[in-house]
DNA sequence: CGTGCTTAGTTCAATACGTGAACCTATACT
DNA sequence: AGTATAGGTTCACGTATTGAACTAAGCACG
């Protein structure tokens, strides 16, 4: 039972402002008329809000197109340069932050290598603050026209007024990763799982563009999942939905590392796969091994991919999706070849009903959209609220 | 990507009109200064909305408090014989049609047995519009007086200008049973699968009350989930998210009657539980059958609680609930003395946070509230939009 | 070259909504 | 009877969308 909160006509004013420059994000350039039709608005509603964006120069005009017989159309756009986002990457092995305009055209980057075990809290926010500061430098904008940070991080994100991090790999049980950036900086945090970041970058720039209903899958050592449910990303109850690696396929099955048995992750994860195929862990390159495997034991291969069909098919059965995005670097190097015999395993184990109304295709983004998808973050904040920039970079 | 509608400041209207309406639902009786607080709007829009509502009769004072040295709070409700709401359960052995008022007060009710496998649709609608009649004459209610008849069916129920349904039991494939019913009555006719209306019931006036993320659990015969994220009974992209039932949880594992194999239904429905009992399916009482397995063979008992924790914890995992509800009746047999049992079966397969935000309880309504949560189909309508009466009902 | 036609975009009065402040109302206590 | 107290109502105001009237900018054709 959703309680939603009382509104006022100012509430109607922000949505219908979000609407319009999601539309012309997405679907632009558009003319101001084309923009009734897209958005259901009036023509005089439509005027005197991008008069406003106009003005606030949220929006620019993008030359115009002729009509034959008629008042040429003027086209309008979001103004890319208006604001940029900054979106952060913490990794096993770096910290990587990156600095993009609203068109998240990337325009500079930098990366910080982090040794094994070596992941202190306070050192990693170091990196990301002095990240920050570089990438300003490097792409010459000023913090002022920076509407936000986001952070893909490992682990389950407790959200909150400090934003508590608990990653077991890290050693994090409980670090305020988000009372400690905002302390080192007056720009607005956005953090999330990384997981869910890459999903999130995929649903609004890769292989997930508008679907409503969709999962992204994320196959690495590890194996996630972004749920979407009617366009939004699924966090449940305490931020740690889409945990779908640990779904069990059989009873006192394989070991897993999170300490349970007959997990998915435990088949099907990279580490999984290598071990199921007898090749020690402890290679250097894992995905050097991973392809020495896909091209020496059809056995093993086979059984993966029928082991990813009964986990897909679980998801298609319970979430009913449109679409399903392989994505992550195991995943994208077992679906590049295999994905006719994925989709194959995946019906046999499915109902007709929902599996007929899902298309399962590979992820477009590589595993490089981690940060993004964090960035994302704060282009959807943006996008939805529209905010006048400068009031939160005061200080 | 969600895409919200245009908004206009009517629409503020409604939404905050449905607030009130629920807030009066759920939490009244209420005073008005009460309900400023419960609601957030202000004094002077809780008097004028009010007194809308009052003049509409859609809701009725009930009543003073006595504050000591004050003018005395008047307190307000939702008006229980404003309008009726009729909900029909349409299973396997009958079709039972069931008026309600808006309390949910049940105020008539009317079986008609179906012979096993004479499941006409033409008959099944003959016997709904005989039943709406029947209900509605022995609980003297005018029938411009009923905001709507929802209808619970086995199946998917595939949304669109015709409803149509899809059941193998019935032999139903794509029956229009929207079109006939319309053809039949000028009532309203909301129609969803009969699981996820018992899970409506659930969430709205059983053990699901009050819960954002949760799932219902359903072990009858067949099992199957309703799961609400937000709020909201999750639909997917064709209606039939929730499908729990058909979830692997072996490779070539047990035969299943949907034709696949290694589903959690053969394991832990009812029929899997008995068959894996050695117990003849062809039982005439699968309720007795079931309840001599659960005194008598602990070992099949043990099984079944170790693979409904699997099961379970897959939920948990991908879904981060806040809160499990076991029901049906076989789920609420073995759910009375093994609830414990079934948890830590959960504990073991699920990953430490989300478990620890989940819990895990029985189920309060019963196996007969398939009509009690159609007919709130109804319900949440009305209260969210409060449409006028006697508009539906004219011709 | 100017008149009419067509399409794009703007302005304005009408209407709807929630809110704060001033106001009215109904009780208990003294 | 008077006063304190809390519940409830009224109204001017600011903000929102909209349809209708209007202006702007091009083309075709005589």
């Amino acid at each position: 039972m959703a309680r939603p909160e009382r509104r006022t006509v100012r509430d109607v004013r922000r949505g219908n402002r979000g609407m319009l420059l999601r539309t012309l994000y997405f679907d632009g350039p558009a003319s101001r008329h084309e923009l009734t039709g897209l958005t259901g608005l009036s023509a005089a509603t439509i005027s005197t809000m991008t008069g406003d964006l106009l003005a606030e120069d949220i929006i620019v005009e993008a030359g115009q197109v002729d009509s034959d017989g008629g008042r040429p159309r003027v086209l309008l756009r979001v103004n890319p340069a208006y604001g940029h986002v900054i979106g952060v990457d913490v990794a096993e092995t770096h910290v990587r932050v990156e600095l993009f305009d609203l068109e998240m055209t990337e325009k500079a980057r930098v990366d910080y290598s982090l040794r094994p075990s070596h992941h202190d809290i306070e050192l990693v926010t170091r990196r990301i603050l002095a990240g920050i500061d570089v990438v300003l430098a490097d792409g010459q904008v000023p913090a002022d026209r920076v509407l936000g940070v986001g952070i893909g991080v490992p682990g389950i994100v407790e959200r909150g007024p400090d934003t508590l991090i608990h990653a077991k790999t890290f050693g994090w049980d409980g670090v305020p990763l988000g009372a400690l950036m905002r302390a080192g900086t007056s720009l607005p945090v956005f953090i999330d799982n990384g997981a869910k970041t890459m999903g999130q970058a995929e649903l609004w720039f890769g292989g997930g563009r508008g679907a409503a209903h969709a999962v992204i899958v994320l196959i690495g050592s590890g194996v996630g999942a972004t749920v979407v449910a009617d366009g939004v990303v699924m966090r449940g109850a305490s931020n740690s939905a889409g945990e779908w690696g640990h779904t069990k396929i059989a009873l006192e099955g394989r070991q897993c590392r999170c300490g349970g048995r007959g997990c998915l992750e435990a088949y099907i994860g990279a580490e999984g796969i290598l071990d199921r195929a007898g090749v020690p862990t402890r290679t250097s390159d894992w995905q050097a091994a991973l392809g020495r495997v896909l091209e020496t034991r059809p056995d093993v291969i086979e059984e993966t991919v029928a082991y990813l069909g009964m986990g897909l098919s679980s998801l298609i059965n319970l979430l009913n999706p449109e679409r399903i995005l392989i994505g992550g670097w195991a995943g994208l190097m077992i679906g590049r070849d295999l994905l006719p015999g994925i989709r194959a395993a995946a019906r046999v184990n499915s109902l007709t009903q929902p599996f007929n109304a899902t298309s399962i295709i590979l992820g477009e983004l590589g595993p490089d959209a981690v940060a993004l998808g964090a960035a994302t973050l704060v282009l959807e904040e943006f996008l939805n609220t529209s905010a006048p920039l400068r009031l939160h970079a005061a200080s």
